[in-house]
DNA sequence: GAGATGATGCCCT
DNA sequence: GGGCATCATCTCG
């Protein structure tokens, strides 16, 4: 219990180093990861000690009616969190090496989320490089599942931790500024199945992201 | 228990 | 644009 109210101040520091930047309220995360998705788009990953990054791309994953999604097989040891409370980050292991992040959308029950596929690095950027030491350019130190996992230290340790409330020392935050009226919509990268979903989300223009102009092919 | 398979990243070309 | 590294989890038996 103490360690959380460690956490939650420690955020409250975090927050109140730049001005301005405000919690999500739970609400916002209870709604179908297709509307989720892009509205996290220019929306701030935010760490206790103090590193950002603006996140630019995201892809949805909608439960039973996706066969992409981890849930839709129902729920396993491994998945439980993406069927619990909106607004807290599922983070799975793959490919031998590599953490995924998602923000846990809908209702308890539901299965829902949002991958966040790359970030903008903004605060921490040295701390960032220390974590990613493969990183040339700070474009890469974000731009895919697994390095904005890597950037921002994000392991199992992780998972379930509030994004709303900061409670596990991670949370997305705003600073006022709007996702894209236009933002780039195209299928989702890295999957087998349900591959024409258009539910991949980024950022127009930004250099930050994990593949820009051909999708990448499986 | 074994076998298959990834919501990938890196390095080289 | 392609090869490879590398292992947790799932599925089936």
């Amino acid at each position: 219990m103490r360690a959380i109210v460690r956490q939650e101040q420690a955020l409250d520091t975090a927050l109140a180093t730049p001005p301005h930047w405000t919690r999500l309220p739970r609400s916002f995360y209870r709604r179908h990861p297709a509307e989720v998705a892009p509205d996290l788009l220019n929306k701030i990953l935010l760490r206790d000690d103090g590193r950002a990054a603006r996140i630019v791309e995201v892809e949805a994953y909608a439960g039973s009616e996706d066969p992409a999604a981890h849930s839709f097989r129902g729920m396993t040891a491994r998945n439980a969190t993406m069927f619990g409370e909106a607004g807290h980050l599922y983070v799975y292991f793959t490919y031998g090496m590599h953490w995924g992040s998602n923000a846990v959308c809908g209702e308890v029950g539901d299965g829902l989320g949002v991958l966040l596929r790359a970030a903008e690095p903004m605060l921490g950027v040295d701390q960032m490089r220390r974590l990613r030491p493969a990183a040339r350019r700070d474009r890469d130190l974000a731009s895919g599942p697994g390095k904005l996992s890597q950037a921002f230290g994000i392991t199992r340790k992780l998972d379930g931790a509030d994004l709303v409330t900061g409670t596990g020392g991670i949370a997305i935050v705003s600073d006022g500024t709007p996702p894209p009226d236009d933002p780039v919509v195209g299928p989702r990268i890295g999957i087998s199945r349900a591959v024409d979903y258009p539910w991949r989300w980024h950022v127009p223009g930004s250099l930050h992201v994990s593949v820009r102009g051909a999708v990448r092919k499986r």
